[in-house]
DNA sequence: CCACAAACATACCAAGTAGTATGTTTAGAA
DNA sequence: TTCTAAACATACTACTTGGTATGTTTGTGG
């Protein structure tokens, strides 16, 4: 097979893929993952069970991929990236978190963060997409662990610090945050940001 | 009516009552709320269907005087009476959150925190459950914020620092463990509890 | 232009869901 | 004891759920 013919053949199925996997994305992010029924994906994406079903075996498997699909790309772009070859991590982990919870293509505090929900409602009950999102959150805590690390390397962070602890502060601050903001509202938002900044500091 | 007489007849009633409670809360602390069923419930608690619906209108009833009888009962011995009356804020804090980690009732990092659990389940669906655990944890806020803004009356916390805004970090960590822990398992809590020292410190 | 697999479409199903209708038991007031 | 309402028990229903069985369309390699 030609990469081309390949690629149109492709085209239309991986376009329905992905119609299907962000379509229910925008659904589980408000709804939950359970709450939302194969259902109402197909009603909303105007896809045939049938084509559901081609794509993905069962309702899990569409969860693994839009784990790894949708939501690790988004968070190693408005997550990780931020932070790569950072040489202030201080400055660059709060802008990061600043622009994460402010500006953040899927910023909504009465809904949370698509990541953190999935954690609350399927670490637990489901074994292969606690892994998968194991594995996303894992890359974030490596890319603040790395850059506290580098900060100690160019003398802007205090030697005693535990960048891996650091790092896990950091997540545990954003995933509360989100959690508390769907119930307080946005204002939580500049909290968290306010005592960030002051706990960060305190690192240099 | 006399209340002996009102206590004895409502007593097998009330136990029932409580029973259906209790065990939904397990239930639902393990597995979430929707993915509860009455039908589960009925059938771990030996209690049909009749007098489930006897005692609760519909589920989201039952769920609300879930909230205020069982979980806010439970959040305010475990995180408010620890600081009633503290005059070590900065201390008392911390062994509170240690305790609430370590010993509490609930102490189960795969299954998180019961009300934090609900909070990202129902807050962005459900008005009224909403409004019951915005009461709960307003409730805790309010006791960490009484305590902090006591350290400054004593002299032991720094005058510039906002006891709401403390309070608000407080509650956001903890949620965020509670969240994080699911995930990577108690490990976070230890590492919580760290780096809450660290940002305590601070503010004295 | 034809065979054939990829990509979809439709109809269906068994199990589970919240909730109801209609009973029966039980315990205390008179 | 008897009457009555509280407290439960049983059977049922309309609807939704994830998933399947069985088609049909579509593109493309030969």
């Amino acid at each position: 097979m030609f990469v081309g013919q390949l690629y149109y053949l492709m085209s239309k199925a991986a376009e329905t893929r992905h119609t299907i996997l962000h379509k229910a994305f925008e659904l589980i992010y408000r709804n939950g993952f359970q709450a939302t029924s194969i259902d109402t994906i197909i009603a909303t994406t105007q896809v045939t069970k049938g084509a559901f079903f081609y794509h993905f075996r069962n309702k899990e498997e569409m969860g693994l991929a839009l784990i790894n699909e949708v939501i690790k790309p988004t968070m190693e772009e408005s997550f990780i990236r931020p932070l790569i070859n950072s040489d202030q991590p201080a400055d660059d982990i709060y802008l990061m978190m600043k622009h994460l919870l402010q500006t953040a293509p899927f910023f909504q505090a009465e809904y949370g963060c698509p990541a953190v929900n999935l954690v609350n409602e399927v670490a637990a009950s489901n074994d292969s997409l606690h892994q998968a999102l194991y594995a996303v959150m894992s890359q974030c805590l490596q890319a603040v662990s790395s850059s506290i690390q580098r900060g100690q390397a160019l003398g802007q962070i205090r030697d005693d610090v535990d960048g891996a602890q650091v790092a896990n502060f950091i997540m545990i601050g954003y995933s509360g945050t989100r959690n508390m903001g769907k119930l307080f509202g946005a204002a939580c938002y500049q909290t968290y940001l306010n005592e960030l900044k002051r706990y960060l500091n305190q690192l240099t």
